[in-house]
DNA sequence: TCAAAAGTGTTAGATTTACACCCATGA
DNA sequence: TCATGGGTGTAAATCTAACACTTTTGA
């Protein structure tokens, strides 16, 4: 390794997480006004840099930790964006992640604190850079995730109702889903697991809440919706 | 942007390019012997630096440009490798790219210079780094792509056999296909045009040459394999 | 008593898989 | 003449998609 082609190459690297969280029906991805500059106040994805003495997957995991107080996330890499002038202050490739939280684990205050905000995916604004994209991507590599693994769990509190899986899957999807259909196919996956506890709080009759059975789904990795 | 920050994450960063290409009927990728310390003599995948001068895309063409030849060669990103001690010499994230050439597009006399071989991807060696879970990801999207858009193409002649574009199709999922179930699709695929060539090398009675058709691909862009 | 969400099966159509023989030719 | 790869269709099984009514209960 010659030091002088390493001199010569050396760039910014930081990672930007694409945030998704499920709430009233819709997906929601978390996002605040830039507070540097340039592009201050735009609209803009949470990030940080890569350390030297971390991994770059470290350097996702501590910059949601910083942003969310929440540890062992659900998290994949999307990919790294590298144009030139991405970054309009100096040269810095990035590489974006995105992971899924329940909403209601994270702490308001401090969401409030870092100054972000769960924004309808169908809502995005203009956004800084190209960050835009990158929620794209995540979106699109999330759709395709949740049709052969079992992720959905990870944007839903402990126990929920079938009709709020339901709702997940459209807004994850994009799609209105058949009810009866849908049902039928969640039957038929192991892991998640009827409980005999009454959720009153979405309908007068009641509906009965599921939840998902880790081992199960360890045992048999058998799935797919 | 702080140039203190700035300072402290600046790393090295680099591409590494995963070629497929189909010979004799099965699906191999180019490696090398590794010519620099650390890890000189282990067989590695060809790389190189990016520089300040152009994105990390036009990095990875470049070096793809370095090693064939060939421009617009089909290429996508496999993702960033990013943990510390990837390269025992110094810190070095890469980008890794997967690209698809038809071997016979490639001199083999740039082959030879730059000391790189077709390797059966059944019969990796062991390689350098972390560059054998780069082969791995690179195999994996690649079988995801070709499921969903006419790729295959790109790692024929021009002009090809059913049986090749057959064979092709198993040495890519690993999988033997059904003879009549796979021509009756790609009967289906308006994009695939039978020429009245014919090919005599494969076979004393001879075989029909087909073609990628583009402009239909692109009017139409309803295809799956 | 009625509005609102929960829960439940069947059928038609589409897709996928399995499978075996004749053809043309050069050696 | 025979060994080799080229070429062809049908039927069963599986999967997917469409579809409507009854139940419970709080307001």
């Amino acid at each position: 390794m010659t030091t002088f082609y390493s001199e010569f190459s050396k760039v910014l690297l930081s990672v930007d997480c694409i945030i998704f969280g499920f709430d009233a029906g819709q997906l929601r991805v978390l996002i605040g006004k830039r507070q540097l500059d340039p592009g201050r106040g735009e609209w803009s994805l949470y990030g940080g840099f890569v350390g030297h003495d971390e991994s770059v997957d470290d350097a996702a995991s501590r910059t949601l930790f910083e942003l969310t107080g929440l540890r062992n996330l659900y998290m994949r890499q999307v990919g790294a964006f590298g144009n030139i002038d991405r970054d309009p202050g100096e040269r810095v490739v990035s590489i974006a992640y995105y992971a899924l939280i329940n909403v209601k684990d994270y702490d308001d205050k401090l969401r409030k604190e870092h100054d972000v905000e769960w924004v309808n995916i169908k809502d995005l604004p203009p956004m800084y850079s190209d960050h835009r994209d990158m929620i794209r991507k995540a979106r699109r590599l999330m759709q395709q995730k949740i049709k052969t693994e079992p992720i959905s769990f990870r944007l839903l509190p402990e126990y929920f109702t079938l009709t709020q899986l339901q709702r997940l899957y459209e807004a994850v999807s994009g799609e209105p889903v058949d009810k009866r259909n849908f049902r039928k196919r969640i039957k038929e996956m192991e892991f998640i697991e009827k409980t005999d506890l009454i959720d009153k709080t979405g309908s007068k009759r009641g509906a009965f809440l599921y939840k998902f059975n880790k081992a199960v789904y360890n045992e048999d990795p058998i799935f797919k919706l």
